[in-house]
DNA sequence: CTGAACCGTCAGTCTAAACTGACAATACTG
DNA sequence: CAGTATTGTCAGTTTAGACTGACGGTTCAG
C-alpha cells in the first residue's frame, strides 16, 4: 500500500512529484491521468522507454501503458523510436513545451473544433430558416431565438480565431505577442 | 423513447438543437452535460426561469436542476431572481457570451490554475532541493532532472501571463488585441 | 520451423461521476 | 399556527469511462 515509504531513491522521488503535477493538470485538460503520467514520465526522461518499462515504473498494466502511448502518438506529442540490434519498441516525448502545446491545441482544434462548430452553424442555419418559414407572434420569437443562436456563434467564431492566432504565430513568439498585446490595451482596475 | 418526433413545435426544436450542441461544447470544456444543457436553455430564454421549469423542460429531474444551477451560480454565469408577490425563485443568464467566457476564465484560474501552479512550484523546489543536497553522477541526474521541470513551469508561467493579458483586456476588446497581434506576426506556412 | 520476446487489442471488471427521488428545510398564506 | 408550495440536500442507484489481464499476431534468433 504504502509505496511512497519504500521510495529511498530521491530521483524516483523527484520525478513521482512532478508527474503527479503534470497528471492533474492533464485531467483539467480532459485527458485521462494514466496518459498524462506516462507523458509526464516521457518528458522527464532523457532516453526512449518501452511499453513494459512504463507499465513498472508507473504501477499500471501493460495494457493501459500500450494504449495510453497510443493515444499520445494520436496527439502527436509522442515518437516511436527503433534501435539497431533490439527487438523492442521504444517511444520518446517531444521535450519542448511550446512545440507540444502547439501540437496539442492544433490536433483539438481538428478534432473538436471544427466539427462543433459546423454543428453550432447548422443550428444556426435551422433557425434562420425556421424563422422565414413562420408568421406573426411566433416568427417574432423565432427571430429572436436566431439571433441569440448567431450572437453565440460569432463569439465562438472569434474564439476559433483567436486560436488561429496562436497557431499562426507559433512557440516562443507568443509570449512577445501578449506582452505586445498587454501594451496596447493596458489593464484597467476590476 | 422518440421524444423528437412529438416535438411539432418550431421553437422547442430550434432550442433542442441548439441546446445538444452548447451541451456538447461545455462537456469539452470540462463542465457536465446537464449544467450545461440549463446554462444553454437559460441563454437562450429571455424571462428567468423556476426550477421545475427546467426541470420538466430538459427532462431532468428536480434535484439534477438544482445541483445544475448551483453550479452555475458558483461559476457566476447564473443569477437569483425574484418577482414580486411570487413565491418562486428564478434563474436568468448572463446574456453577453464574452461576458460569460471572461467570468469563467476568472473562475477557472482561481479554482484550477492557481493551486496547480503552487503544486508545481513545490515540486521544482523540491527538485532543486534534491539536487543540491547529492553528490556526483546523481547529481548530476537530479540537475537535469530539475532543469526539465524548470523548463516546464516557464512555459506554464507563460501560459498564465497570456491568461492574465485575457482577464486584462477583457470583453470586446479581445478580439481586436488578436487582429492586432495577427498583423504584427503574420501566418507563416505550415 | 520452433520458441521466445514483445506489442496491440478488447471483453470483462472496476471506479468515479452523474442522476434520481425521497426527505429536510425554508418561506409564505390564510 | 397549520398547511402548502417551493428549493436544497444527499444516500442510493445508474451510467460512462478507465483499467486489467488474457489472447492473438508479429518479429526475430537459433
Amino acid at each position: 500500500m504504502n509505496n511512497k515509504a519504500d521510495n529511498r531513491d530521491p530521483k524516483r522521488e523527484v520525478e513521482d512529484r512532478f508527474i503527479e503535477v503534470w497528471s492533474d493538470i492533464s485531467q483539467l485538460w480532459g485527458v485521462n491521468k494514466s496518459v498524462g503520467r506516462v507523458h509526464a514520465l516521457l518528458y522527464l526522461t532523457h532516453d526512449a522507454l518501452d511499453i513494459d518499462t512504463l507499465a513498472d515504473r508507473l504501477q499500471i498494466s501493460h495494457g493501459n501503458a500500450s494504449t495510453s502511448i497510443r493515444d499520445l502518438m494520436a496527439w502527436g506529442v509522442v515518437r516511436r523510436v527503433t534501435k539497431p540490434g533490439d527487438r523492442k519498441t521504444y517511444f520518446e516525448a517531444e521535450q519542448d513545451p511550446w512545440t507540444w502545446f502547439h501540437t496539442t491545441i492544433r490536433e483539438r482544434r481538428r478534432r473538436e473544433v471544427v466539427p462543433v462548430m459546423e454543428r453550432l452553424h447548422e443550428a444556426a442555419g435551422f433557425a434562420e430558416g425556421a424563422s422565414k418559414g413562420a408568421k406573426g407572434s411566433e416568427r417574432a420569437e423565432l427571430e429572436e431565438l436566431h439571433g441569440k443562436i448567431e450572437g453565440f456563434a460569432d463569439f465562438a467564431h472569434e474564439f476559433v480565431d483567436l486560436i488561429d492566432v496562436f497557431l499562426a504565430v507559433g512557440h516562443g513568439r507568443m509570449a512577445k505577442v501578449f506582452r505586445t498585446a498587454a501594451k496596447l490595451f493596458p489593464k484597467r482596475g476590476g
